[in-house]
RNA sequence: CGGAGCGUGGCGCAGCCCGGUAGCGCACCACAAUGGGGUUGUGGGGGUCGCAGGUUCAAAUCCUGUCGCUCCGACCA
């Protein structure tokens, strides 16, 4: 077995492919481009979702659930959304199976469905449908609903967390009165995303709006938070989109203002997936494995004892004892590997695993009192005093988690360029990294590059600069200064 | 859907041309030693060779059919 990830400069997706395999993060399930998300790569998931969930009820948002299944004809409901999703959709026409002496278990030709069943690609259709039912009057409103559920898009190329046929994610479902309380929404939301991002994740994010071919079909407007992976790559991390009345208008949903008028609800959804963990993989990974985030590690620290007598062993346990107990107690995420492998083999697999903080405790350190400590990152064995390690191991965890936010961050701003023209436009694209530059605007103009390139609009960022740029293809004064990449 | 390739212990492969007792590495299990950067030794378990037909005394190997998967091109959080 190769003991080395492969070069990730050389082969960035079989580098990915292997962590991701090799941290026991998940795993291919049966059916084509489905994943198994295995213990340790669901316990950074929950505790994902642990973080945004606060923050959403936070702000006032409750969950429910809505049926994975939906009726054909609710598609047809909304044209433009349909298209969005159309070509992937699983469809449910049987509902029984049988056995047939020849072929086995085959589908009962009887059991065909008078009407279709549509596996939900997202949730619009069926939670709108369920809205026209409860919104009556403004008093309803406003709706602040979220559900965390799987979703299955039908895709082609799948690869595990970034594009799987199924996936886990929350979608927030939201219902108001008035267009700027859903613009609101729709925005306020989006920096919560930020913060996840950011705040949690280490992940610096460039909040903007999507251009129109770029946007969620069934949108008025669609912002994102995109983010830059370690080949350079974009990878569009969450959006939040303003639906106007594009919902209500399909599904009929209404309700009468203090005034007693009729008017059209206003909607939002917003997104973020499990491809979340694709991302802190494709960030933080190194050339020795995974690098997690130790807010949201599902181990924050290993410890690794290293003995050579059963005795040794039992006087270990003792001097450890005190010294977890005391970290537990203070909420610190911690595993004790007590495996037979050898300590270099230790090192090397919670490495992979991205594990932030590392202890060893040896004979040695019981002589001494001490433990060691090693950064997921550094080399440098840090002697402790085995008394009072809270604090530095809290600030410790505290520095990893700035370092790797900080580190992504220069990374994206040494890879993000400016450039005078066209050709240095190409040639900036093709090394791969972001190009900020201007736009006419014009979707044709997008879709030119996009062919010359295969680089996209990743967003219209909030902080964009316009004035006195003109559009890198076309040389006209520039509508939006935007940001170009080759995206996941 | 178009192009290429692959189905043989859990994983990665060899064997197939030229039919004749299923093999290797890793992983796994047991015991012993080792243990501060991927540790050794000894012993051991596990495969109807994708599936279905056919040829043959004999099929992983030859023939026919079938199913599945992976990779590359048009879509997507």
């Amino acid at each position: 077995m190769s003991k080395g990830l492969p070069d990730r400069s050389n082969d960035f997706s079989a580098w990915y492919t292997q962590v991701v395999n090799r941290a026991g993060l998940a795993d291919h399930g049966p059916v084509k481009g489905t994943m198994v998300i295995k213990p340790y790569g669901y316990q950074l998931w929950e505790n994902i979702r642990d973080v945004f969930d606060k923050m959403i009820k936070e702000t006032g948002h409750v969950n429910a659930y809505f049926p994975l299944f939906i009726p054909k004809s609710f598609l047809a409901k909304e044209a433009e959304h349909v298209e969005g999703f159309a070509k992937e959709c699983a469809v449910v026409t049987h509902t029984r199976l049988k056995s047939d002496p020849e072929k086995g278990i085959v589908v009962d030709p009887e059991s065909e469905l008078e009407e279709e069943i549509i596996v939900r690609p997202t949730s619009e259709t069926v939670i709108w449908s369920m809205y026209k039912k409860w919104i009556q009057s403004y008093r309803d409103l406003p709706v602040l609903i979220n559900q965390w559920a799987n979703v299955v898009r039908w895709e082609m190329r799948t690869r595990l967390f970034l594009r799987t046929s199924e996936f886990l994610w929350q979608e927030g479902h939201t219902a108001h009165a008035t267009s700027e309380e859903a613009e609101k929404e729709t925005l306020d939301i989006l920096e919560l995303y930020r913060q996840l991002a950011e705040d949690y994740l280490a992940i610096p994010v460039i909040t903007g709006l999507k251009t129109d071919s770029e946007k969620f079909a069934g949108a008025e407007r669609t912002y994102c938070i995109e983010a830059m992976m370690g080949d350079k790559r974009a990878l569009q991390a969450g959006t939040s989109h303003n639906l106007g009345q594009n919902f209500a208008k399909a599904f009929d949903v209404t309700f009468q203002t203090q005034d007693n008028k009729e008017e059209l609800v206003w909607a939002t959804s917003w997104g973020v997936s499990t491809r979340l963990i694709g991302a802190i993989i494709l960030t933080h990974g190194d050339d020795k494995g995974l690098r997690l985030p130790p807010k949201i590690a599902p181990i924050q620290l290993v410890i690794i004892p290293i003995t050579k007598s059963e005795d040794q062993v039992n006087e270990l346990k003792a001097y450890l004892e005190p010294i977890t107990k005391n970290l537990k107690e203070s909420g610190i995420r911690m595993h004790e590997d007590w495996t037979n492998n050898s300590p270099g083999f230790k090192f090397n697999e919670w490495e992979m695993k991205g594990v932030p903080l590392r202890m060893e405790v040896g004979p040695r350190d019981v002589k001494e009192q001490k433990v060691v400590l090693v950064k997921r990152d550094g080399k440098e064995k840090l002697f402790m005093s085995k008394n009072n390690i809270l604090d530095p191991i809290q600030k410790l965890l505290k520095d990893i988690q700035s370092d790797l936010f900080d580190r992504a961050r220069d990374f994206r701003d040494s890879n993000t360029h400016r450039v005078k023209d066209y050709n240095e436009f190409k040639s900036v694209i093709s090394r791969g990294g972001f190009v900020r530059c201007g736009w006419n605007g014009n979707p044709e103009t997008e879709a030119s590059i996009k062919e010359e390139t295969k680089a996209t609009i990743r967003c219209i960022p909030f902080n964009e600069e316009p004035k006195g740029l003109s559009c890198i293809f076309s040389g006209e004064e520039a509508k939006h200064e935007v940001v170009f990449a080759k995206a996941y």
